[in-house]
DNA sequence: AAAAAAG
């Protein structure tokens, strides 16, 4: 009935010897260097034209900020703003004495200062093309040119109607340096994965596409890899080598890789190749009949060739941060809706052309009641973060959505879903929306990537904020690795994000005003707070200003934030998906990172599950978790675990692995009390004994093998 | 029970 074709198929081991994590011989040749500090090693052989060549000093993971459309453009640009009260604004020691902003601002306020290579001046990455000779120069790539004329609608298209007699939406426009500089300057290294290739793949479906190995394998056009070589990315992620090919052969797909492996890219690239070679058909002309009937200045509605569908708004912001990068160059205009602002603004935009729309369900509904958006023409969907999206807060929406309007069936259009979790449950009915698709695993479906070292710690709900203050004390970073500036850098600071997670959005609240008291600079994301503040305090926590971020479930998944060095599940969530996705928000493009897991009687439910992946992940298993996993078991057999797991991927492997490992494990419950709570035993009582416990040389023996950035 | 997503 289908095929399974197995590659690479490795240890964890293995994957971890190739990591050099494992290594203690201290060659400095042998050791993992995180892909943002290569470049002091100099060029690498494949990185196109010496782009890092003159990148020697200072220059870490770019921040995200500065590249909006909507809200926040503009923020953090210029001098710290002052009027700002209540939760948006900077949340400073009042006494002042910890205060970020000075150093932060001579290191981000002058912008971009990066020298302009070749890569900022024209595609000319690989050959060292002028400006004039690139229209001459397109080689091979003008295959299945589109043959219709006058692009209407673009607002994007800086071409007067009358400089084509035809649009061939393969044809790179003219460079633009300012708009080059806006998308491009503030994206980090690339994720370069060099070290991943044995991560075990699964590819399961009718006729697979052979993978790739590299960008250059496929023909994906100019205009994309102009811009991969612009967004500096290199190799693609094991999840990119295997979708990408997968996509632009017309599969429908349902992905699976590890937080922080380079999904967004994984569909973005391939979609967008597949619209600059085949241009906008129909759509083009429904766009442009629907403009001509509604007159030039009424209701004009769009009909975007691409839909992408997130769980929230600012992962929806972020994705399309991410298709303005990849549409730089194209006259494929991205747009963004979702819920909680201006929808006018919004529609606006949209009137000005929209090729790919990303969208929470929320507000796209809205929109499509209002006659402003057709999916009439939408050939391309993609659920990012799907299992989510097909749960029961979500799936009348996607249904209403995809199946119940417009759009065209599947089979037609062309469907892919992304997630870092999926459970079986969901997977099923996932398939309503799939065509013969393509199943693909990377790594082991919901498991957590190796590069977080995951810790639980027994912590009574009193105690919780105490032993917060201790954490966020204790937690330092060596100097010497902190950053490749050799800079000193102060626990939280600004290479060095904390990111805790709490329950409820009151808790975030109470927690936020607890560590501002405290002195922290800190601010606070939920869904009971306005958009704006929403995305400043995003927006305050990228950039370092706030270096610790409150947070409920609304960020735990997708956000792609550089220099998270640190998770804290203050509050655990109570089921395991919410967890890694949670934990995924460090550790990410190969960066090592620290999650942190605040344990006690409230957490029974997740017992068992956590400490499957605990010992999925080979991490360091508390003797008293593993003895409530054990008695919750035998409590209640049927409820032992998730139901949706059994019988599905990956959990079954290390729920034998677990109880084969337990043995001598099971202390008595005083076990758990001292052993786990207890200050006197090496992390509680003040902050002293608790650095200790995780400095590089405390921490268990596993950080004395290996620092935060492996160097 | 809570969070998210329309207003």
């Amino acid at each position: 009935m289908s095929h399974v074709a197995v590659e690479n198929v490795h240890g964890l081991d293995q994957q971890l010897a190739v990591l050099d994590l494992n290594s203690s011989d201290g060659i400095p040749g042998r050791r993992y260097i995180p892909p943002h500090l290569r470049n002091k090693e100099g060029p690498k052989n494949d990185s196109p034209g010496g782009w890092d060549n003159g990148r020697s000093n200072g220059f870490v993971n770019g921040f995200h900020d500065g590249s909006r459309m909507n809200g926040g453009n503009g923020f953090g640009r210029g001098p710290m703003r002052t009027d700002r009260g209540g939760r948006g604004g900077f949340r400073g020691k009042p006494g002042g004495s910890f205060n970020p902003i000075q150093t932060l601002q001579s290191a981000d306020g002058g912008g971009w200062n990066a020298p302009k290579d070749a890569a900022y001046n024209s595609f000319g990455g690989r050959s060292d093309r002028g400006k004039s000779s690139f229209f001459n120069d397109r080689g091979s790539s003008n295959r299945g040119r589109y043959e219709r004329g006058g692009f209407g609608g673009g607002g994007n298209s800086r071409w007067g109607e009358d400089s084509r007699d035809e649009e061939d939406w393969s044809k790179p426009l003219p460079p633009n340096e300012r708009q080059e500089h806006e998308l491009f300057a503030a994206s980090n290294t690339g994720i370069n994965f060099e070290k991943y290739d044995d991560i075990p793949v699964e590819a399961t479906g009718q006729n697979c596409p052979q993978h790739i190995e590299s960008f250059q394998d496929l023909e994906m056009g100019e205009i994309i890899m102009g811009n991969i070589a612009l967004s500096r990315y290199t190799r693609p992620t094991p999840v990119q080598k295997y979708a990408i090919p997968i996509i632009k052969s017309k599969r429908d797909l349902m992905a699976c890789a590890q937080t922080g492996s380079g999904k967004t890219a994984a569909f973005l690239l391939p979609v967008l190749s597949q619209i600059y070679t085949e241009g906008p058909g129909e759509a083009l002309q429904a766009a442009k009949n629907s403009a001509q009937e509604n007159g030039k200045y009424g209701r004009r509605k769009q009909y975007p060739i691409s839909l992408v569908l997130a769980p929230t708004r600012e992962l929806a912001l972020q994705i399309y941060d991410e298709a303005r990068k990849f549409a730089y160059r194209s006259l494929v205009r991205p747009c963004v809706v979702y819920g909680g602002a201006d929808i006018g603004q919004q529609i606006r935009d949209l009137e000005r052309g929209c090729h790919l729309l990303v969208a929470t369900p929320g507000r796209l509904v809205d929109m499509m009641e209002r006659g402003k958006i057709g999916m009439d023409y939408c050939n391309y969907l993609v659920l990012d973060e799907a299992d989510r999206m097909l749960d029961m807060g979500f799936e009348p929406q996607i249904r209403r959505i995809v199946e119940q309007d417009t759009m065209p069936p599947k089979g037609l259009r062309q469907t892919m879903m992304f997630s870092a979790t999926f459970p079986k449950e969901i997977q099923i009915l996932a398939r309503d929306f799939l065509e013969e698709y393509i199943f693909l695993a990377v790594g082991r479906v919901g498991s957590t990537s190796e590069n977080i070292t995951q810790k639980v710690v027994w912590v009574e709900e009193n105690d919780k904020r105490s032993f917060l203050l201790d954490l966020l004390n204790a937690t330092v970073i060596p100097s010497e690795v902190q950053d490749n500036t050799g800079e000193n850098v102060e626990k939280p600071g600004k290479e060095s994000l904390t990111l805790v997670f709490v329950e409820t959005k009151k808790g975030a609240d109470a927690l936020e005003d607890f560590l501002y008291r405290e002195g922290y600079a800190c601010t606070s994301i939920h869904g009971d707070r306005s958009q704006r503040d929403r995305e400043e305090a995003l927006h305050q926590f990228r950039s370092g200003r706030c270096p610790i971020l409150v947070a409920t479930a609304v960020a735990a998944r997708g956000l792609d934030i550089s220099n998270v060095k640190h998770v804290i599940n203050f509050d655990l969530p109570s089921d395991i998906e919410e967890y890694v996705h949670r934990i995924g928000r460090t550790g990410r493009v190969g960066n090592l990172g620290l999650a942190t897991s605040f344990f006690n009687d409230k957490n029974g439910n997740i017992t068992k599950d956590l400490l499957d992946i605990l010992v999925e992940a080979k991490q360091e298993v508390p003797s008293w978790l593993e003895s409530l996993a054990y008695e919750h078991q035998h409590k209640s057999s049927t409820r032992g675990r998730s139901k949706r797991f059994s019988g599905g991927f990956g959990a079954r492997d290390y729920r034998q692995t677990s109880n084969s490992t337990s043995s001598g494990g099971f202390g008595s419950r005083g076990g758990r009390s001292t052993g786990g709570h207890g200050g006197n035993r090496g992390f509680g009582g003040g902050g002293g004994g608790f650095g200790n416990f995780y400095s590089s040389d405390g921490y268990g023996g596993n950080y004395s093998q290996v620092d935060w950035w492996g160097n």
